[in-house]
DNA sequence: TGATAAATGCAATTGATTTGCGTTTATTTT
DNA sequence: AAAATAAACGCAAATCAATTGCATTTATCA
């Protein structure tokens, strides 16, 4: 399957497995999130964009990327929404992170981190936990150069 | 000094220790935050107001209660702003907050919890951390027994 | 190819939050 | 305590991200 060639993914043949047509726009904007390291917001979409989109469409198609598995929402700064890809586990039936996000507050970009060990806790004084989320916050190694 | 008295806290010199006018509804909302065991959103405050107040001016004492450190901002699932009370230590200077909140997916409350222990990182991979915010999802004793 | 479903564009709406400004209330000064 | 100054309030309007409705276009599937 294609798909395992990391240098060479065919994203209209991931999209139809996720159950979402290829249109040039979702084509090109699965690649974005490959390509791109850091979650993405709609502005940043449309400034990677060559051609102008209604934000509407991009809106309806993060939406339903996240549906189906393809992109999860991360911490913004600003509570803004944003995106950033899924790891191949995630289905539309379920997503599966467990994973920090560092935060830059200069940049205000957030970049998801795999290796980070999260606590584990299952309850707290009669609270039922199900979810831990980490939050790193402060100056990305970019910034700190500036 | 009345302040240290739990019991009977002078709200009218707690704001004017921090720099603002006490006013019959800063004086009602600051001892709300002192009654409320989680953290406020504009519309909770509403409704435990007996009379008719804007929103605008709920906003303008949440922000200067925020500016002058006697309030802080929540995390909140749907991504509205909320706030709960800060600890003594924080000023219009600095809030010194690296407290884990709480957040109960079924009614959607905020509680600040201080006796959690926040892993230190200092450092991840050139990434300067200067906050760490820890979440814990689930359900709170209150929902469970629903 | 034709029928059906998904995606797009445009206009309009929603909902939380903010801003401007004139008025009221509180604080400070005389 | 009254006048002067500053902070807070109320109302209307604006902002800004995000959503919805609907007609049109594009993709999928039989």
């Amino acid at each position: 399957m294609k798909l395992i060639d990391k240098e060479n993914i065919d994203f209209g043949l991931l999209l139809s497995q996720h159950g979402l047509s290829k249109t040039s726009f979702r084509k090109f904007l699965i690649e974005l999130f490959y390509k791109t390291h850091h979650a993405l917001s709609v502005d940043e979409i449309i400034n990677n964009l060559s051609y102008q989109i209604d934000k509407v469409s991009i809106y309806r198609a993060l939406n339903a990327f996240e549906k189906n598995g393809l992109i999860h929402k991360v911490p913004d700064k600003a509570n803004l929404i944003k995106y950033a890809l899924c790891k191949s586990e995630c289905s539309s039936e379920k997503h599966l992170h467990n994973h920090a996000h560092l935060l830059c507050s200069i940049c205000n970009e957030t970049y998801c981190i795999n290796d980070f060990k999260i606590p584990v806790v299952n309850e707290y004084k009669g609270f039922l936990i199900n979810n831990l989320k980490v939050i790193l916050e402060g100056s990305c190694v970019d910034c700190q150069q500036i």
